[in-house]
DNA sequence: AATGAATGAGTGTTCATTCAT
DNA sequence: CATGAATGAACACTCATTCAT
């Protein structure tokens, strides 16, 4: 999916990047406050400091702005988050930095992503599925952290589980945004990440003597028919 | 939290619940196609099977539409839950089987679900902290169960991972139906359950030799002094 | 112009008559409250103490509340007024106590006679020329007394004054409503009878010699430079 | 009571008070017509000349038209009356143009004076104090000139009496537009002037020894050939 | 005769977008 | 390149009126 075309009747590319930059600062800004639906065309260019006519000389149209916006945290993101990784780490180790120095980009980044998060489904199909390639080109970096230290035999993962860690462990990052309304009353990004990777390695230390087969409790689902 | 009034200029206890249900059945179907916002009042009120005049005899405005839906997809989700749960599993077995449950009821009402998890943000405050009590209150069932589980030394888990893994297990409902552009190309619901809860109680199997504590990281990125 | 027909679904005259007299009662409360355009037919039929359906068996439509409104209003005027003369008071006095007595009667009745006034502009043609037919009829009452008391040379009017006149006072009884933020604040229903009736018959009592005297007192005025 | 503040989304001054006056001429046409509630915005748009949308750029809701319309009215009355007055004339000849004038340009802007006149009560509060207030001070303009003729002996009144007929004089303005239905069949605005000043001021000529000025002072208006 | 649920045309208002200056 | 006035389709919501019960 290549990357969609906003059009601009300005040729000036640098000044084209200036004003975007402004044009996404400022959306961030209101779609955090009020949604992409609430706020108006009008309120973007106010806040980004220029006319309605000017905006206009920078998109094509409202979703471009949603466009912009989700186009610029992903690179923001992955941006910050090479800043923070130590490339000397190994091992473990580089594991455990890898998805903590993510957390903490989201932490840093919380407006941004949230936006992103929530909105994007407003976006086009051909808009979106740009965006949700980008989500899955971030995932594939978790993917290749995990397939090497599986290689490195540092983790025991199995086939089906992987791509599913991965999701979760991109999605435990967008749940320190979308619900902050709890979480940031219980954790700081500091335990959360503790949490959370202590979690995800670790799992709830099941006590082995306890322990039965969960095709068990599948089949006796399976048993009852319902669902 | 109360509930919050909807108001209805018909009388009829029983007329009203009827015309809600529609009402709620049509509108998440729209919801899901166009989301809340693209939505309008005269299309809920067509798929609902009356006028636009008799929509408004059963809700005060447009929001109340939404906040019938995510009211009754709630009570939904923990009714047909509470169906499936066997309640002749104990131990380990009973904790799979509530949150396995959980996973197919969620698998069983995606549209619901999803519509409930990506507009409920557009509801007045009043509204979504009504919404987001209960969701505590889900939260809260997974809680008990883990303090059960804890108490007969089935699994171990720390204080503060307690509240964390709850979300986390809310939120992989959740992803069944926000992310199923993803999911569903590589899970099945079952082949979902089976992994995430692997993943929830074994965690990604650390190999032992290799494992290093955490706090040897954390440390390690705090010296840095980054974030 | 022939009263307005306003037709019923049902026969018992008796009881049409009963149901008018809330309808009418019901809407001058209202009428008065916010106005004829922003009350609605549901909510004088609530106030009439019956459903909307029941309202409209009395009334073809909501213009009919208002012209029965009016037309009830005048009829009350009427009786009132009647009922507060006394036919024993003969020349000017029996002319000073009709002018009183229709004051009184508007005071009495201020909230009907300031809808009347107010609202029946929004009556369809028909309805208002059979209401201003019996404005006219009100007119001429005062017409003939006036016209009588000319005859018993108790006052002298001149033929263009006298409809002018009547129309004066008719116009100083609505005031006492329509300007009741100013009036009311400094006149009691007492004093403004008293003011209105010395004013109709005396006026501003001007100086006979200060027609001869003007020059003379603008001379001084305009020597002294003032003015 | 401060001006009310209506809104409007364009910065030119100039271009803001170009449009208004479309607005206000169209609407005084249109509400004449139809009335306030029934007239529409859209109807009131097109008859100024401009697009719905464009009308909203000037003003913040319906009910800002017909407060421009009130506001504007009173302005113009104040205006074209003070145009009309002879500064030359001294003693009751000033007093009788005062009125003559104010009645003669309540007949120049008929409609204008009728609009506000049946409107103005579904003006908010505090926008409709603002009006009244306007009102009040029109009243002023007279008790100034009643008091000075009272001071120059000119007239005799007694306190009570002064409020109250500066309340006639206004109220015969208004009612040569709201009663005209009755009254511009039997008089010109020329015989209602000099039947309402002379009433005014010698009332019904109880008292047989009352004088005819009056034709003098038409006498004299009419020489100048004014309005 | 009374009820009140159903109707849908109509209304005020918003806002993305355009284009002349 | 920048501006901001103009546009009008679209939307949420109202309410007089009808009619089956």
């Amino acid at each position: 999916m290549k990357k969609k075309d906003v059009p601009s009747l300005v040729k000036d590319e640098r000044l084209i990047k200036k004003r975007r930059d402004q044009i996404v600062k400022a959306a961030v800004h209101l779609f955090n406050q009020k949604g992409y639906h609430k706020a108006t065309t009008r309120e973007v260019a106010q806040a980004s400091g220029f006319s309605i006519g000017t905006l206009y000389e920078y998109i094509g149209s409202k979703e471009d702005i949603l466009y912009l916006v989700c186009d610029a945290v992903y690179d923001e993101v992955v941006e910050k988050w090479e800043t923070l990784m130590d490339e000397n780490l190994h091992g473990l180790d580089r594991l455990y930095q890898v998805i903590e120095a993510y957390f903490r980009v989201v932490d840093d980044l919380q407006n941004e992503v949230l936006v992103m998060y929530q909105e994007s489904k407003s976006l086009s199909e051909e808009a979106l599925s740009y965006v949700l390639e980008k989500e899955m080109r971030m995932k594939e970096m978790f993917e290749k952290e995990l397939i090497k230290a599986k290689e490195l035999e540092l983790i025991q993962i199995e086939e089906g589980q992987l791509s599913m860690v991965c999701h979760n462990i991109l999605v435990a990052g967008h749940m320190w945004t979308f619900r902050r309304w709890a979480l940031h009353k219980e954790y700081t990004i500091d335990t959360y990440c503790k949490w959370q990777i202590n979690q995800l390695f670790y799992g709830l230390s099941v006590n082995k003597s306890a322990t039965k087969t969960i095709t068990k409790v599948q089949q006796n689902l399976e048993t009852e028919g319902t669902v």
